[in-house]
DNA sequence: TTGACATAGTGTTTTAATAACACTATCTAT
DNA sequence: ATAGATAGTGTTATTAAAACACTATGTCAA
């Protein structure tokens, strides 16, 4: 059933990148390609938009049937539009990056797609298309966002010790936070909510649960209440 | 000469949402529609992207067409995706947000498009498509962005005065600042270099023109230097 | 020529935020 | 009982931001 128009058109696809935090390692969700492009390479999962959903609703279809994600924090990022950059003929990608916590996914996605694979953002191999060109941007989006924005959050557990938010925060920012500071910080916010249970693991002391209360932010935000780390 | 695909295919344009500042105001430029849909209403300046463009030559191109302007600031905005924001078919459209020097522009602008014209900021009218929502996002980018890059400079003339620049700084931030509190500031970056001009309008004393160093900028930001009013 | 007017230009103090820094607490496993 | 490992906790010094009022220098009109 083919499909005319007066003048060529660009095929429009989505591509996500998509962060996870895996045993304190932040990594990527990587599809390797079946076809020809880029046969056995891999790339971002994506795929063509569909004249009858919205973009956003593409990047969701897509995360779902090439990953079996679903539910994730979901943004877009921006959209890349080099002439040749797919071999084949002119498409425009309209990239978006995701985060997701990874402790409730992780089964899933190793069912749902055999060729689906977390890397370590520091060893990621080639990438389709220009996807490391897309992966570099989702980065810089991520640190310079996580600062003034609570979205950390969408990386970690729902119950999760402040240790591990700071971890968090010094893998995606690169650098090393001093404890007392990250803490109290933290916690001036009011917008973690201590739970009454404690994480036991290892041999030592046991730490406090808290859990991010979302509400909360959007009613501070509201009031021009001004998140940052 | 038609053209056929497989699958349907959305439509790709660039729409431009370009600031000017005009006597301390900020100002947007609209194009007069001369067909439909919405003929006669005003829209953002923008079109469809040829398959040998970029999607920045796309925009670049379309301002230069419609508008008479070149070389301006533009940056990628967001690209717009919603199902039925063209009434005809499946448009999706790439946002870019353009700063004009007016004072370099204007002559120009009035000569090139006959449709095109300056609204305050304040009273836009009633405009095509979703384009008060790109409108909308334009804005806040620029009040976030203008914090933390130098980007207000795009927007005066190459020689301005301290004052005007905070007078641009209270027209997009919509917050008055602290004259000594500011020009300590901004004079601290040493990103303005003192001009051995001066600017005499007014029965008053007369002001220092500065200018703005761009590639000192360049500079100290490969040392992670960071701008912030 | 003088004075009214209008905007340019200039420092100090107070307050708040950030940065630097080291020890005690509590659990497990041996 | 203790060694080992991470959790948890305050104070001080430093730096940045905010608050604040007067003098300087030009034009223009009387």
């Amino acid at each position: 059933m083919p499909h005319t128009y007066q003048y060529p058109r660009a095929a429009l696809t989505v591509d996500c990148v998509v962060f996870g935090l895996d045993e304190g390692e932040l990594k990527l969700l990587l599809i390797q390609r079946g076809l020809e492009p880029f046969q056995g390479r891999w790339a971002l999962p994506g795929g063509f938009v569909r004249v009858e959903e919205t973009l956003d609703e593409a990047a969701r279809r897509e995360l779902a049937e090439e990953a079996g994600l679903r539910n994730v924090f979901l943004e877009q990022l921006y959209t890349f539009g080099a002439v040749d950059r797919d071999p084949r003929e002119r498409v425009v990608s309209v990239a978006y990056y995701a985060l997701v916590k990874l402790s409730d996914h992780r089964a899933k996605a190793a069912t749902d797609a055999a060729e689906a694979r977390w890397f370590p953002i520091s060893d990621v191999p080639r990438l389709a298309f220009d996807h490391r060109n897309i992966l570099r941007t989702a980065l810089a989006r991520l640190q310079g966002k996580v600062r003034y924005q609570p979205i950390g959050f969408e990386l970690l557990p729902a119950k999760f010790t402040l240790s591990q938010l700071q971890h968090l925060y010094e893998v995606i920012l690169g650098a090393e936070l001093d404890k007392r500071n990250f803490r109290k910080k933290v916690l001036s916010f009011e917008l973690l909510v201590p739970l009454k249970e404690t994480q036991m693991i290892g041999r030592h002391r046991p730490a406090q649960l808290f859990r991010f209360d979302p509400d909360r932010y959007e009613k501070l935000k509201k009031r021009g209440f001004n998140f940052e780390l």
